[in-house]
DNA sequence: CGCGATTTGTGCACGTCTTCACAAGCGCCT
DNA sequence: AGGCGCTTGTGAAGACGTGCACAAATCGCG
């Protein structure tokens, strides 16, 4: 975008861009590419090209560089993109400037692993409060912090000022947790969780399910397994169910 | 529940399966709509419209019966879906009906965490073998398994014909464990390095980055927040921010 | 036996995301 | 200074996903 009127931020210096309107696809493959550049920047790099910076990322080039034109980085032509002031960008556009508190409920066996996970420190978190609404929890210390009862939420949202919201217990609690969350003022909670969480509007929801991941995977597994079962015969995969036998079977089965 | 007929379902009775060729988006809907069926199931229901069972996995009803009708399954119009029947094909789908065979790989935080997980053992698979490259980690048993090292990975894969491997170590070693998950015919992969893989051609690989999806709960914090500190000024709220540095930047306008 | 109430399955239009292909811009070399 | 090779930024086209709205199908009932 050279002189189109988009972004138009006049008189921005150039460091910074402000805070526009990203597709959501965008939003999430930024911490990808920031992570890659933060290796590159490791590995010495000054200046990187959108072709190896999306081979670091995993990503189609085009897709890159549109990406990072969204939010209206600039790259120099003939050269690429200059590695730090990129991730200056891309930090500040996800709001990583400030290190912003999480309060992780549910110290089982998942919050245990989350807590002692360095890779949130490293990457712009702080885990800030450990709840958990077992009493025979309450007191246990775990990685520097003491875990506290989650009725000790208001205080502790107030001590910290929380940001986020990490839910880590069983599913049969965690909408109740998520209310006491909202009651407090967060409004971004990431729940792994198998449940769905009905919240007020405003308030972000991700989800993260293990046990998801893998059923997806056994579908793809499950579909390599019946195609190499058959000999694909350029028809559709359809017609080669259990065609023989199953008279009773659907009336579909034979569609088109 | 288990005793089941199968009204109209294809003979499958270790026939060839027939699985047509569902979208992406679809895929990864259907173990919500398993999980949440099972609730329903659980709650006494014999069926479902899709109403309800679009609400129950929160999403949009028309969608579900899209998604649905993907994979031929039959409602009963003016009824709705059989709950126990859309159980079997939902499960026959994603390939549940076998109990897949998992190896992890990472014994760390978070793969101790993952041993425990009993999400996995409920929703269709099987932790099989715990693996580590840390010798001082092996022979440590954890849910009665006992973690061996990553090198006996091959005699691992034939005693127990591994699935889905599972990669939990630190970024720098899984690449390393991807290849050696490859050599011994492992085809999906579950990742929670950060970091990208290169597998080979039809090797599944799915990530989860427990740092991004906070860092996109982060984008929208920052956004947010951004937003309420300039209320209604449309285009022009995004040339709000410092040109230069951005230390001035950090303060909330929500507090509490 | 037909009618109305109900719910599925889907055609269609719309919005989002991806990918290609190429002009515009930049630095370097002669 | 001018040309050349390289790389970005982006228009346009196509693939994909979503949601509305309604016809078709089924059940229960009088």
């Amino acid at each position: 975008m050279s002189q189109h009127r988009q972004p138009g931020a006049p008189g921005r210096a150039g460091a910074v861009p402000a805070l526009p309107d990203l597709p959501e696809a965008t939003v999430a493959r930024l911490p990808e590419y920031l992570r890659a550049l933060h290796n590159l920047a490791d590995a010495g790099h000054e200046t990187i090209s959108s072709e190896g910076l999306s081979a670091a990322a995993g990503v189609n080039s085009a897709k890159l560089r549109k990406d990072l034109s969204h939010l209206g980085s600039y790259g120099t032509r003939g050269v690429g993109y200059d590695v730090a002031l990129l991730i200056e960008q891309i930090e500040y556009v996800l709001g990583l400037t400030q290190r912003r508190a999480v309060a992780l409920v549910g110290v089982g066996n998942l919050g245990h692993a989350l807590a002692g996970y360095d890779g949130f420190a490293s990457r712009g978190f702080r885990i800030a409060a450990l709840l958990d609404a077992d009493a025979s929890r309450v007191g246990e210390e775990i990685n520097g912090l003491v875990v506290r009862h989650v009725d000790e939420l208001p205080a502790v949202a107030t001590e910290e000022s929380i940001a986020i919201g990490v839910i880590a217990t069983p599913a049969a609690a965690a909408q109740r947790v998520a209310d006491q969350l909202v009651a407090v003022g967060v409004t971004s909670i990431l729940n792994f969780a198998p449940c769905v969480l009905s919240v007020p509007e405003g308030v972000d929801v991700r989800k993260v399910d293990l046990a998801i991941e893998l059923q997806i995977l056994s579908f793809h597994e499950h579909r390599k397994a019946s195609l190499t079962a058959l000999p694909a015969t350029g028809g559709s995969a359809l017609t080669a169910l259990p065609g023989g036998l199953s008279a009773t079977d659907t009336q579909e089965a034979i569609g088109t």
